[in-house]
DNA sequence: CTGTTAGCGCCTTCAT
DNA sequence: ATGAAGGCGCTAACAG
């Protein structure tokens, strides 16, 4: 282990000198300096980070917690963390929950134990342990997509899903469907009763019925998609189109469309959320609601650090905007 | 901040005993035990992982540089090595270097600060600057997929891209395709000279020839699929078969394929290489070579641990199965 | 501008 | 079984 005492007798200087050098040049002579780096560089010395980080009590890194690292969605999100976060001065911690508690609770505690200094939630559950609960009230915590179901409103940077709930629905109902079933992902959070409800207020608006055995899903993967366009294609009725809660369930519900011999949009209309990059690239391509995944990942971490360095936050929950892709999934219904 | 003095006071007992009573238990009196247990809780206190790390000189964690996040193979790396680290009490921290040197080297370097024991590689760069190189000569690193290009020959674990390429080849060959197009990404890699020396010894072996004209491509993304598809749909004789070195460069392909009026596989034939997820919902579904790469990433961090703590390897470089995924992308040559 | 010194919070011999 | 004390490697206040 080459430490700061090594440089120290290479360059006859203190390790406070040596320590200045590296962190504060100005505050050394030229000369020192030149005869300090060149000890540095002849030892092949490089500070140990644990133990300036156990100095000065920061650790400079956040926690991610990710419900599942394979959804590209979520990949951009962190992207946008990433870039932040290293323009910043930090490092993150990527963490895959998998949607097991144990394993959220596991990672979301090393920001109890001075691992890291915050953290950002992509999903909606507080992700603390009983035991750790108390102990986390005070930590710096933001969420993106979904609100943290708890009682403290932590901040959030969220999509206005009832808007996109509606944006969508309005072009299924432009293009004369009147029977559209919904795919949705997991149904205890914010974004299932937000989209559900655009939905809804459309088509009640429009004067079209809705009925609730047209509600199937309940998570957000492909296979959700393939059985639940097989449920619905089943139906006495089936649906004229079909509005996926993400474009995983959408590439799976054309996946079953294809395979019973259907075809997209000419039978069924398929919509999606997210804007997954292979979804420009599906046969057909997928029309979904765009959102800006990148921006909201760094707007999370800006306003997480904001909290971490104790300056105010100027909204506790930021919506930004989406975008409706049109593309060649959805179209006329058939007559 | 609550240290393990504020624990000592409220139990009445040394730090020392403290520090026992959450490391090692037995050591400890039942009856401290529980006085210090009840300390703790009422205290709030967890133990500093970074004074723990700086006084152990352990950080148990590995670094894992990704050169793309959002390639959903690599995430299927990844999702090994977590699961392998976290069995074995390592924590990971997940580098996306976007194919930029300077990420990489910054990331790298945190093995030589002591913020982490060792560092497994995806990519097949060496990723340290040359100002760490002398240092980073002893550090554990290890790699997937591709073998690190330098001189110290590090452990690896990868595939038999050789005989992969063969596979697919003989698979294209016995369909009665003679004018085989190879999609390629990194074109300095040893993946890319394999694969291909798989396939052209077969077409030798069958005595087709081989142009180099139609060695196209040059990165692992979408866009590159459907640009070398462009290209090689203009060519005079355009090939039968094409022959993609990922499954995003595959989805590309086919996307522009189908945009020009052409069918999969009907008109051209097109296979990849991962089996990601959404290639078996692909409109065709994509004939591909599975790679275990969930295996992969689980040997691997096997392996560095075993450099890590010192224990000797069986074997330097470790060689995986592969499986070809007959889909319905590939078919019978146009008559 | 530089050196001395006192910790950061924790673990770990060495005594008792 | 427990406590006292030294030190991990580094930083920062205080002298000089």
């Amino acid at each position: 282990m080459t430490n700061i005492k090594k440089v120290c007798e290479l360059a006859g200087v203190s390790t406070a000198t040596v320590s200045r050098t590296l962190k504060t040049p100005d505050l050394v002579t030229a000369k020192t300096r030149e005869k300090v780096m060149k000890a540095v560089q002849e030892a092949g010395y490089r500070p140990n980070w644990l133990a300036t980080s156990v100095k000065t009590g920061r650790a400079n890194t956040i926690v991610v917690l990710v419900p599942n690292l394979v959804n590209p969605f979520f990949m951009r999100i962190i992207g946008g963390i990433e870039q932040a976060a290293q323009e910043r001065g930090y490092t993150v911690l990527l963490c895959d929950t998998q949607g097991d508690s144990v394993r959220e609770n596991a990672y979301a505690s090393m920001v109890l134990t001075n691992r890291a200094d915050g953290l950002i939630q992509l999903d909606h559950s507080f992700p603390f342990s009983a035991n750790d609960a108390q102990l986390a009230e005070s930590i710096p915590m933001v969420s993106v997509c979904e609100r943290i179901q708890t009682e403290k409103k932590y901040p959030v940077v969220a999509l206005d899903n009832y808007a996109a709930g509606r944006a969508l629905a309005h072009h299924l109902v432009n293009y004369g469907h009147s029977r559209i079933a919904a795919i949705v992902g997991q149904i205890h959070s914010q974004i299932y009763k937000e989209r559900l409800k655009g939905l809804k207020s459309v088509l009640q608006e429009e004067g079209i019925s809705f009925d609730d055995s047209l509600i199937v899903g309940g998570s957000y993967s492909i296979e959700t998609g393939i059985d639940s366009a097989r449920q619905l294609l089943a139906l006495d009725t089936p649906p004229t189109a079909m509005l996926c809660f993400n474009d995983d369930i959408a590439i799976g519900a054309m996946h079953e469309i294809h395979k019973q011999g259907l075809r997209v949009p000419d039978d069924i209309s398929v919509v999606g959320f997210d804007n997954i990059k292979v979804s420009a690239f599906m046969n057909p391509p997928l029309t979904t609601i765009d959102q800006p995944a990148y921006d909201m990942g760094k707007k999370a971490l800006d306003m997480l650090l904001n909290v971490i360095e104790g300056k105010s936050l100027i909204r506790n929950i930021e919506m930004l905007p989406f975008t409706l892709e049109e593309r060649q999934s959805s179209g006329p219904v058939k007559r």
